[in-house]
DNA sequence: CACGACACAAATTA
DNA sequence: TTAATTTGTGTCGT
């Protein structure tokens, strides 16, 4: 099984990706979607109806679960043929967990060991897991060149890093960094047509449809049973001395097929690097009572050539806890526990690491995240896949998932942002240039680094490992995630929790939607890229991804190169299950770094 | 209780 | 091996 061996999984998966990717863009009918139509497969569609379809077999879901969890990540690479919907996210567990002892659990799961070995590139492998996301939503607004054909898009996500599963909740740290990448691919044209050769239209909400010049990538967050915006932030390695950034959406072409190298131009990735959020989750850590959640939304737009952006996709992550306090203050109380299974997490853990490449480079500007925010109904995550062919679904029923609670907003939303005219009460401001920056809480200096973008969505869904419980559930919880559903009154959180995982679970392991990784994108790589390579993160300072070159920032320097080989830090452990023990003692640093994980804090403390 | 700022120190990378 | 970098997080003050 690859679950095992995500590890490698990874990496081949990684290096082959970049086929798979793209192409894969596995045609199939939608089924349902009228507005598919035509021949395009929508990606996206998939995307549904495997979340759907997820839900009803958890018994099936468990079983490739735990393959899933791994091989989620291979398969994914695998072909095409599966496709992914969702994305995936994977993070890392870099995070400091508040306790000690589970908190390597969390990565236990993580099979492999490969964080250990070679530190490096441990990180390549590393495969941390994450929170993960729905599968794309579309908006059935894109369309090919002869104006009839719908074309379905579909986003994967990963969470890189700063995530750990607290009490089945993915938890990370207010201060601590977190990244996010995404790729998307269009069923249509993937790969190389980028954006530049738009055979590829978009309506817009006046029902007009323009030329897309190229596609964009957003992350932001919201708590999760409303539509409340949480604000996002990236900082340079600079931290506070250094200017921190909304994560502003950053240019990405589709398919990601990026060569291994892609490094360069490609940008089919895009990488959020120290991202953070802004606030903390009430209730983090406290009891049950009523924990608050947040969900990294990432979303796809399609810039027109008149510069106004449409979104066109989007996904959301798992619910997410993020915590307030200095790990010394969950540690004892609180720790993580994980469920029995946890254990298992820690077996499956997984996932691949993810880290991913990252190619591409954002630049482009936009208002961000917060657009879009509501939306998106989120599809469970997705994982993608198990190896076993699923007989999915079936039926879906559907999941609340994709109700949208109130809003849904339905797919044909587009909010068309102009990039100019925003509509984004914040204040972005869009430097062409500097894609990343153009949130930019601050100015960016000029250096800088790009800020990260948004985060993507973490999605706690629980990880690979995790969830062998949470088999069960089925279908009937409302999503969590997406707000939609539980938005109001909805489940308390824990109730929300609740379908979150068995969705996350579900989904992942079912669907596959994983995304993330799959596909061929380095995600390990993005990571380690993240900065320099254009794709991600914020601030660092090259902007530009795509096409430009990216801009120097911080990063620039230090990250190009990394893209390449190194991930920094974090990024990535992986774990293998025998290792994950060891590995937990160790926990993983992040990257750079330093800091002292877990052990510092709480031996110290303690 | 949370958050922001300051600062230390560990884990990694170069 | 050593220096530099990055970043987790303890602590303090608000």
């Amino acid at each position: 099984m690859n679950s095992v061996h995500d590890n490698k999984d990874w990496q081949n998966t990684m290096s082959n990706q970049q086929g798979p990717l793209q192409s894969p863009s596995i045609s199939k009918a939608e089924d349902s979607s009228p507005k598919i139509a035509h021949s395009t497969t929508a990606f996206s569609s998939n995307d549904y109806t495997q979340t759907t379809v997820i839900h009803q077999h958890s018994q099936q879901q468990q079983q490739i679960y735990s393959s899933a969890a791994t091989t989620a990540t291979t398969s994914e690479s695998d072909t095409n043929a599966n496709r992914l919907p969702g994305m995936i996210a994977h993070s890392q567990p870099n995070t400091p967990r508040p306790d000690n002892s589970e908190a390597p659990l969390y990565r236990q799961p993580i099979p492999f060991a490969t964080r250990n070995v070679v530190r490096g590139r441990a990180n390549l492998f590393a495969n941390e897991t994450g929170p993960y996301f729905s599968s794309t939503k579309p908006f059935d607004n894109l369309y090919s060149s002869d104006k009839s054909t719908l074309l379905s898009v579909r986003v994967q996500s990963k969470m890189d890093r700063g995530f750990f599963l607290a009490d089945n909740d993915w938890t990370c740290y207010r201060r601590n960094y977190f990244q996010v990448s995404s790729v998307f691919s269009v069923h249509g044209f993937n790969h190389y047509y980028s954006v530049n050769e738009p055979h590829v239209l978009v309506k817009a909400d006046d029902g007009a449809l323009y030329n897309v010049q190229r596609f964009l990538l957003g992350v932001s967050a919201r708590v999760a049973n409303s539509e409340k915006e949480i604000e996002l932030i990236q900082h340079t390695p600079k931290r506070d001395k250094g200017p921190q950034y909304r994560p502003a959406p950053k240019p990405i072409t589709p398919g990601g097929n990026l060569s291994m190298s892609s490094v360069a131009n490609n940008q089919n990735i895009v990488t959020f690097e120290r991202v953070q959020f802004k606030t903390a989750t009430a209730n983090n850590g406290k009891r049950r009572a009523a924990q608050q959640y947040y969900i990294c939304i990432i979303e796809l737009f399609a810039e027109t050539d008149r510069g106004q952006l449409i979104k066109v996709g989007s996904c959301q992550s798992a619910p997410l806890v993020v915590r307030g306090r200095s790990p010394g203050h969950y540690a004892d109380n609180h720790q993580e526990r994980h469920h029995p299974y946890a254990a298992n997490t820690a077996a499956s853990s997984v996932v691949t690491g993810i880290t991913a490449p990252l190619d591409a480079t954002a630049e482009s500007a936009t208002p961000s995240s917060t657009l879009s925010g509501k939306t998106e109904p989120l599809t469970p995550p997705g994982r993608q896949q198990m190896q076993q062919p699923q007989p999915q679904q079936q039926q879906l029923p559907q999941p609340m998932y994709y109700s949208k609670p109130q809003e849904t907003p339905q797919p044909m939303m587009h909010h068309g942002y102009d990039h100019h005219q925003q509509q984004q009460p914040q204040n972005y401001t869009y430097y062409s240039s500097y894609p990343q920056y153009t949130n930019a809480v601050q100015p960016p200096p000029s250096n800088v680094s790009s800020p990260m973008s948004h985060p993507p969505l973490p999605s706690p869904y629980t990880h690979h490992a995790q969830v062998p419980n949470y088999a069960v559930h089925d279908a009937s919880h409302p999503d969590p995630y997406s707000n939609e559903v539980y938005q109001t009154n909805g489940p308390t959180t824990e109730e929300v929790k609740i379908h979150h995982h068995h969705h996350q679970q579900f989904q992942m392991q079912q669907t596959g939607p994983i995304e993330s990784p799959h596909s061929g994108y380095d995600w390990q790589r993005a990571r380690y890229n993240s900065s320099s390579s254009g794709s991600s993160s914020v601030p660092s300072p090259g902007g530009h991804q795509g096409n430009e070159p990216p801009p120097q920032t911080y990063f620039s320097h230090h990250q190009q190169q990394q893209q390449e080989g190194r991930s920094y830090s974090p990024t990535t452990p992986t774990y293998s299950p025998s290792i994950l023990q060891q590995q937990q003692a160790r926990k993983y640093n992040t990257g750079g770094g330093g800091a002292p994980s877990n052990l510092m804090n709480k031996q110290q403390l303690a």
